[in-house]
DNA sequence: ATAAATGCTCCTCCACGGGGAGAGTCAAGG
DNA sequence: CCTTGACTCTCCCCGTGGAGGAGCATTTAT
């Protein structure tokens, strides 16, 4: 039989695989790894050589699942709707779905955005990430310093306090100052020191124990050297906040993780600035 | 040694991993496996135990881990940046990468939506997919027909005629109308029928041969079933092109792969309708 | 008859871990 | 000193959606 004009009428009832792959512009790998897992199995296969024949009829069965594909379901959400659940649900599942990848892409953008614009103008190598801070227990002392060196005068007394009442440190260990005033200042600062501990005891003159709630997002920055440094710590933080659409919803918080009682040297001291927000809404 | 106040002088040199994993939000399980692949090694490994010993140290480096984790950086590419690679090339080129992911995610959706918008009104079951075409040599007969019947009595003098000319048809088969009307028309249709051959041959009176250029993106549509269920199929594909931001650059073509020529029931009948289209770019 | 093209199965690889088995270690309390 | 429970270790398999290749069988064309 020549392959003249016939052709038109005597139809190839087989499509060996990489036939049928190159009408449809699939790759044989892809038409055998949807064999493989039933999704789209040939019409008939030899069993003396293995070969894969396929025929028109698994055209559309095919068609459906590159339509599928491109939309982004899974293999296996594509088997599902073959399997007769209703692809209106999935659908909307999907629909959802990217929605939210969306959502979080223009988030991830924008974060990238951010270090590249702060990177132009400042070497810096600050990194913001986002935290979620746990309910603690925390003896507190609530007190005004003349200025910032002063710390190292009370955090002493409050030790020592800590030690009569029995306190217990938390673990992981967790001691962080909250500033109080509104604004930055150098004298007079209204600050707050907190350690955690594992259970309240009674007040006392100088401590005050209380629980303070769980943080679910906190944009955090350590901050590696001393704390002079601190300003250019904050500010990389607030336009974090600031270009990812994010808003403060509290007071920061410093945490101290490495510092004059365990480090000579005030370039290997280590703080975590942590500012409570939340996502702005837009509508 | 008691674990009251003094906790905050005598710093434990080593956080073992979960405590470590705790300080941090970071599974144990990532934690072990940035070790495994040497982004982030633990100060200290005890040899008899295996147990890995993490210091303050390490915690800059975690932070900027997660920071570039969040903004999508595998962790290959995390790699990179601390090998040296400047940080900035890679936000650029994630930057990038971002863009071109929201871009296909947001044509996902739109696809998704135009499909349940369509399930409202049409339980019909058209998947329509995106192909290349590739570029093909065809033997064109061009004729106006009174009608659409008519085409079965001009198709078998073609194959005569292409049978007299010694044309051998490509494999894969392709056959297929052009129609060249502006507009849908009953009567007096103007089409081109084309079977894709492997060489061209001298034209005759009722035959010329020509190339006939790739096209990069086709919208395509499988319609199973009798020739009447036509105009259903072609508005499935309209209304994709118009929902997902396409235009139609050319005539459509009619493929056909299962008819009357090797099925019985019209109800087996397949085509494949395909419109030329190109992505309208939004400035 | 022989060579080229095509087919087959089986294997590893990608990123980022999750889950679990089975065994060894650590710290506190009795 | 012993137990208990919490912690840690290594090792292995699982998932996406195939890609890439080795090694071997079969078909097709010259």
């Amino acid at each position: 039989m020549n392959e003249t004009y016939q052709c038109q009428r005597i139809e190839p009832v087989y499509y060996k695989i990489g036939l049928f792959s190159k009408i449809n512009r699939v790759t044989i790998k892809a038409l055998r790894h949807y064999d493989e897992i039933g999704l789209l199995t040939p019409a008939f296969i030899e069993k003396s050589t293995g070969y894969r024949y396929y025929t028109s009829e698994q055209l559309p069965i095919l068609h459906q699942i590159l339509a599928l594909r491109e939309m982004g379901f899974t293999l296996d959400e594509i088997k599902q709707v073959q399997g007769g659940v209703p692809e209106k649900e999935l659908l909307q599942k999907k629909k959802l779905e990217i929605i939210k990848k969306i959502a979080t892409d223009t988030l991830r953008l924008a974060q990238v955005e951010s270090y590249l614009t702060k990177k132009d103008e400042d070497t810096s190598e600050y990194h913001i990430i986002l935290k979620d801070l746990p309910q603690v227990i925390v003896a507190s002392m609530r007190t005004v310093i003349p200025g910032y060196d002063a710390l190292f005068d009370v955090v002493p007394p409050m030790g020592a306090e800590m030690e009569r009442l029995g306190c217990v440190c938390a673990v992981p260990e967790y001691c962080f100052n909250i500033y109080h005033d509104g604004e930055y200042r150098e004298t007079d600062v209204d600050v707050e020191i907190c350690e955690a501990v594992t259970e309240k005891k009674a007040d006392s003159d100088m401590l005050t124990f209380k629980v303070i709630d769980r943080v679910a997002h906190a944009a955090c920055v350590l901050h590696k050297g001393p704390y002079e440094g601190f300003p250019k710590a904050y500010n990389a933080v607030l336009k974090w906040v600031k270009n990812n659409g994010y808003e403060i919803i509290d007071n920061p918080r410093e945490s101290y993780i490495d510092g004059a009682w365990n480090k000579d040297s005030a370039e290997d001291w280590l703080t975590e600035i942590q500012f409570p927000v939340s996502k702005i809404v837009v509508e």
